[in-house]
DNA sequence: AATCGGCATGTGGCATGTCACATGTCAACG
DNA sequence: CGTTGACATGTGACATGCCACATGCCGATT
């Protein structure tokens, strides 16, 4: 073997077992339901390798395959096979020929292009959302505000992160379009996949979420236009600063021109009609 | 059995057949690549299934069977399964719990979601995709409307979308954004499957051409928010035919919301900073 | 010594067997 | 006649066997 797989025994079976005390593995659980319910071995084996790449488990630009992933979960090939398809289609990994496959690096450009596409489609969608917003929303926005806070009190950012995704979700699906919710759901995905330089982030987990308000103000208030804006400045704010993140993880270059592409996502010059 | 298939002898096999006549069915070319190429069965089933669906072979609300459709397709069941778990992820069909997959009928709210989508990433990836425009790019897309407007002349409306792809493809990845140019791929993908009403779409295939045009002019002239507005334009009119077309073909009641969604996708009370 | 060709190994893709479950049918019962 | 129960069937999900191919090592040849 020429390649040292550097977690053959730091395992993803017993980060897995961690999650799931009472089923020793993945496999376990196969009998509790087959069809359907929305938790196949597929989708488990997708957020598995989602969780090891956050962890840093599996580490990008490193080899894997098919038939290891299988045996460090104790699951079949062909889960773990259909799990890495859609997380390639995803753009999480990359297949190829015939030497496995390989956690994609994220450089600084992907991200820029992600922020750019969640400005393009959040920024819009927030403004459909104020003409649409009910009272259950706004307290449903501002509960999820609360729990933003709580975990950043207590930096406790898994938490964190699950209240700002509920959070935007919110906000999407009031937007009346599934497919853009969907869409912005996937880009959040193909982000959370950076793990967390975790000092910077926590110390400013408080900030991210102090963002959150103006839009739940204006948002209450019925401004539309308002709502948009903080959306914007705090989806730039976000993406600035995984931008130098990645950057100062030696992604790549720190190329200005990112940058450029967050703050003014095809701004138009004079107003639309 | 309860339900009739009512396709059973008018066969995807044949269909296929008649599309590569030098092979009898898919499986043959299974050994021609196993790996690699980028022509997988799986792809090969996916776009089989797709252009059933325009031809009408595979019929929105009817149930389909993974077994059935490997049966027809003289394929396994995997290629087959994976194929359409792609679809479904895609929005073209939908598994249901145990009964086996149906073909989703695009009713005039989702027509209306994607090309508010488009409108949302096209108009802005245009103006982008001026700045950065070139020569050849222009040349380029000349050359694909001049296809656009013989494919028009001879009413053969796949060469006609084909130039179309093209076109918009050229402009997408000039635009400098992989990710916006796949999601836009993907959104055109799902509107592909709706298959022409062919009389009012082919008497228009010549106006579609046409409004191609000023996109190119502004574009060669490096006027971004005239090319901006040229697209804005194009989109909105073909949105607004496909969701005619929707509503004249039964799919759902024609609800003037969803053609307000087409027509201002979110356009700004006022300029934006 | 450098280069080239065969070979062992590992990979993903496909075929097929197996399983629990959901659905729809139909007969026995109230 | 209406309701309910078990049963047969068909389904997707998963496990496993098999294959052609790509890779990389290693020895034979020049």
């Amino acid at each position: 073997m020429s390649h040292v797989n550097a977690w053959d025994e730091c395992g993803l079976i017993r980060h897995f077992t961690d999650r799931v005390p009472e089923s020793r593995n993945l496999r376990e659980r196969a009998s509790v339901r087959t069809v359907g319910g929305g938790s196949s071995l597929t989708e488990q084996v997708i957020e598995a390798v989602r969780e090891a790449i956050r962890s840093g488990e599996l580490r990008p630009g490193e080899l894997y395959s098919v038939y290891q992933l299988a045996t460090q979960l104790n699951v079949s090939r062909t889960p773990v096979r259909e799990a890495m398809l859609r997380l390639a289609e995803a753009g999480i990994v990359r297949f190829e020929r015939s030497r496995g496959f390989r956690v994609l690096r994220r450089d600084p450009r992907e991200i820029a292009e992600v922020f750019q596409l969640r400005l393009l489609l959040e920024v819009p969608a927030t403004r459909l959302a104020v003409r649409r917003a009910s009272q259950e929303l706004v307290g449903a926005m501002r509960g999820e505000l609360a729990g933003m806070r709580a975990a950043a009190a207590g930096l406790d950012e898994p938490r964190f992160l699950r209240h700002d995704r509920a959070f935007h979700d919110l906000l999407l699906n009031a937007g009346a379009n599934r497919r853009l919710a969907a869409i912005v759901g996937n880009l959040r995905d193909a982000t959370m996949t950076l793990g967390a330089s975790t000092v910077e982030r926590r110390r400013s987990l408080a900030d991210v979420a102090a963002e959150h308000e103006p839009i739940v103000t204006a948002l209450s208030a019925g401004d539309a236009e308002a709502a948009a804006q903080a959306m914007r400045l705090h989806l730039t704010h976000t993406g600035e600063l995984l931008l130098r993140q990645s950057v100062a993880d030696g992604g790549g270059t720190a190329d200005p021109e990112d940058l450029a592409l967050i703050r003014f996502p095809g701004t138009p010059g004079a107003t639309s009609p």
